[in-house]
DNA sequence: TCTATAAGGTAGACTTAGTCCACTAATTAA
DNA sequence: TTAATTAGTGGACTAAGTCTACCTTATAGA
């Protein structure tokens, strides 16, 4: 009954990651793109060249928000936008060569933060964890 | 290396907390207390009556946010302070019955949206999840 | 094929949360 | 008994999130 813990541990976790990264954005965070852009910028890196609209549902934002960040990546240069040829509808979203490079500084500095904060448990359990959360959130 | 998967995982894990709660707050949320302040009321439930400061470190926010967002759990009713007897400089926030009852609300919406989330993972892989990250986060 | 409806995306106005910094008061250490 | 910490408050500001309306393109049904 009292899964709220697990609420709990999520959100202390993710804001762990958060100040952990914040406290050290000045040395890998040159382009400024801040927690919310960071987000955007590795979810690309993963999914490769989403519409926008899917990007929106993968990252769970507001559609209209998405609009004004990738705008903000876009003045960037770190992002660029193209139409779909299947659907008129969509605009694909893609990492430029900027971008990329921004993403591995990214990496670096999340795998470092995630790595302290995950000291206290073995890699193989990270592993278990990251599966079931893999698991949890594939639908 | 890859560890940003993880804090995307993570992520986006809370957010679906986050949009399955808020879907339907209205049926829940009559105090309104809305994301920010049901996460204190949660932590003060764990905790009992801890100092301001200590709270603000266990949940991971500003301090004066803190200030602002217990104030405005006391102007509901949910929340009161105290002065501590051994230090006169802290304040011990403790629930008060309207906010325990408010907090007994919450704990069945958020076991229930965490409970649809989990739907994929096993009620034993769910305790395993747990006790990872609790051992992640204690320190 | 014309029309109603749905889906992708944009924009605006507004609320909430987070950040930064300065400040007071109480406490501890030198 | 000063000097340096620690707990908490307040203000000003920026970043995120929410809600609604709107435009365009697709799609399904009569």
């Amino acid at each position: 009954m009292d899964d709220t813990e697990l609420a709990l541990l999520i959100d202390r976790f993710m804001r762990r990651i958060h100040f952990g990264l914040q406290s050290k954005a000045h040395s890998f965070d040159k382009a400024k793109v801040g927690p919310g852009g960071g987000i955007i910028l590795l979810t690309l890196a993963e999914m490769g060249r989403p519409g926008l609209h899917e990007l929106t549902t993968r990252v769970a934002r507001d559609k209209s928000q998405m609009t004004r960040s990738i705008r903000a990546l876009e003045e960037k240069g770190l992002v660029e936008r193209s139409a779909s040829e299947d659907d008129a509808r969509v605009t694909l979203i893609a990492l430029t060569d900027a971008g990329h490079r921004v993403v591995q500084e990214l990496q670096g500095a999340v795998a470092e933060t995630i790595g302290s904060i995950l000291a206290p448990i073995s890699k193989s359990e990270e592993d278990v964890l990251k599966s079931l959360l893999r698991r949890a959130l594939s639908d």
